[in-house]
DNA sequence: ATTGATAATTCCAAATTATGGATTAATTGA
DNA sequence: TCAATTAATCCATAATTTGGAATTATCAAT
């Protein structure tokens, strides 16, 4: 690795992410660039950047101060390239509603979007939190982010990632009350009740090849999703969660997936706008980098 | 080429020099690896950065403004590195007081000497211009470039460079006079004194199997190097110039040179410093640039 | 206009450099 | 102590860079 730059942008992700794999995944590298490229940095400059496990990975004060300022220069770099290839960054301006599922979209959308606004200080983002269906059009949305999406042909629609459900419970939990082999066994079992916010209903559970199952004696009842995987973590019980929530916590073994023969047919998530004349460019924008960032496959790695 | 701190390099040295084959000297790459870059850079902004034909390079508007943005974030990345290499380079201060030969030093040390300076900030330097032999410790120099030189034993001095010397004529003038084919011939034609600083006499030629000769009547009598070069720019009459200032010239054709056979040895170019105790830092640091600045062959391309 | 000289460019094979799989070492929690 | 996981190392392979040879373009001098 002999090229400065880089070196100063792989450091930057290591430092934000505090992990050389996750680092690899955003960067979309191997692990051993990571390594080849903090080493070398670290030769550089004679001084270590990080105090390194395998198991932990934490960050030296003089690498606090070199983060800092690769930053600067990194972003005064880039300016330097993008300022010509478009000088509409600074053109395009004014505001852009978006309504977005609050937990996907606070987790990964909200990072993504902020990082879009850097590079157009124009936008301003009008962010709405909220799993109603359909009000797109009735607030005067620009644009909606949903999971399964009931639209109509009023909206324009882009199924931008899909999302796969898992039954899941802590380890305690399956060590204290068996691995269920079957709906029905789980039915048995504690469980978490996540309520509907459009019908104030829970949410029956669905699987590949057996009907609906409606969770009956829930042991714990929440309408927040992030609240339901808390309660999953804790071990109160068993929860149907999207992957983006659990994907990270069945990696590490925080969370074991059940009854994965069952599991149902993903489902989509969706990014529409209404269909009403010619579409703003900044909404244009933002709707693509919204698209962008669903279809990333490393999308679930940018949180830890 | 997908380094784009590289081709910024690439970029500011051919804005400085103007030229692609200079520049590639400067860089010590060939100059299709210039050629690329740019053409790379250019692709990357969408604009050019040159005017360039292959007898004539000048620079945009465009690439004006860039170079001048890539200047300070070049030096910004260098100072991310070079910042804790040696955190030495902000405690380095004090005055180091050189003397150097006027036509030698304005032409060649000063650009070098000022380039140091940008990177030890606490260095006050001391620039004397003088082709008068010894008079370093008299003077209280710290540090001594000649030509020739003549010192003693209280002196630390190194062979930095060899300077050839030329018998020079424009082409016209060889067209008036014919090609002199020895030194008898040469003293017939109109010819440029050089005044020695130190004796107030003319300098004599010196060639390889032949005595000396003074020059006679000549056409033209200076003291300075420079103002001799002129002369024989604009035809007046030979003279013996050294190859850093003949250079370019008998390159591009503007001065042809004559009797090479009869060459002189070359003449040394010596750095040389008082020998009183330890030398401070700041001085063995300009003295080491120095040395290494005449030791670089490619020194004659700086300017063009 | 033609020609000669030279700078810039293009093309391509060779050298250099980067990459990630396989392996090893190290660390931590069970 | 073991199991799990991360970082580091080694190395064959892949990708990129490099500069020589050939080509093209331009200017200056007939």
């Amino acid at each position: 690795m002999q090229n400065q730059l880089e070196m100063l942008r792989i450091f930057k992700v290591v430092a934000e992410s505090l992990n050389f794999r996750v680092a690899s995944k955003r960067l979309g590298v191997s692990p051993q660039s990571v390594t080849r490229a903090i080493k070398e940095l670290e030769a550089l400059l004679g001084e270590p950047l990080f105090y390194r496990s395998t198991r932990n990975t934490s960050i030296t004060e003089f690498g606090k101060q070199m983060a800092q300022k690769s930053e600067i220069v990194i972003s005064q770099v880039d300016a330097l390239f993008q300022l010509n290839k478009s000088p509409d960054t600074q053109r395009i301006e004014g505001s852009v509603k978006i309504t977005m599922p609050s937990s996907l979209g606070r987790l990964y959308l909200l990072p993504a979007l902020t990082d879009l606004v850097k590079d157009y200080p124009g936008i301003q983002l009008d962010l709405r939190f909220s799993d109603l269906i359909d009000n797109v059009v009735a607030d005067q949305m620009d644009i909606g982010v949903r999971i399964g999406f009931f639209g109509d042909s009023r909206n324009v629609a882009r199924r931008a990632r899909e999302i796969k459900f898992h039954i899941v419970g802590s380890p305690e939990l399956i060590e204290k009350y068996g691995m269920p082999d079957q709906v029905n066994d789980l039915c048995q079992m504690p469980h978490i009740g996540l309520v509907d916010q459009n019908t104030g209903r829970i949410w029956p559970w669905s699987f590949a090849n057996e009907p609906d199952c409606l969770p009956t004696a829930p042991a714990f009842i929440t309408d927040d999703p992030q609240a339901e995987l808390e309660a999953v973590l804790a071990g109160i019980g068993y929860g149907q969660l999207p992957d983006f929530l659990c994907a990270e916590y069945l990696r590490t073994g925080k969370l074991v997936a059940v009854l994965t023969e069952q599991s149902p047919a993903p489902w989509g998530v969706y990014v529409y706008r209404p269909q009403l004349g010619p579409v703003a460019e900044r909404v244009r924008i933002v709707f693509d980098h919204l698209v962008k960032t669903l279809n990333d496959e490393t999308l679930y790695y940018v949180i830890v």
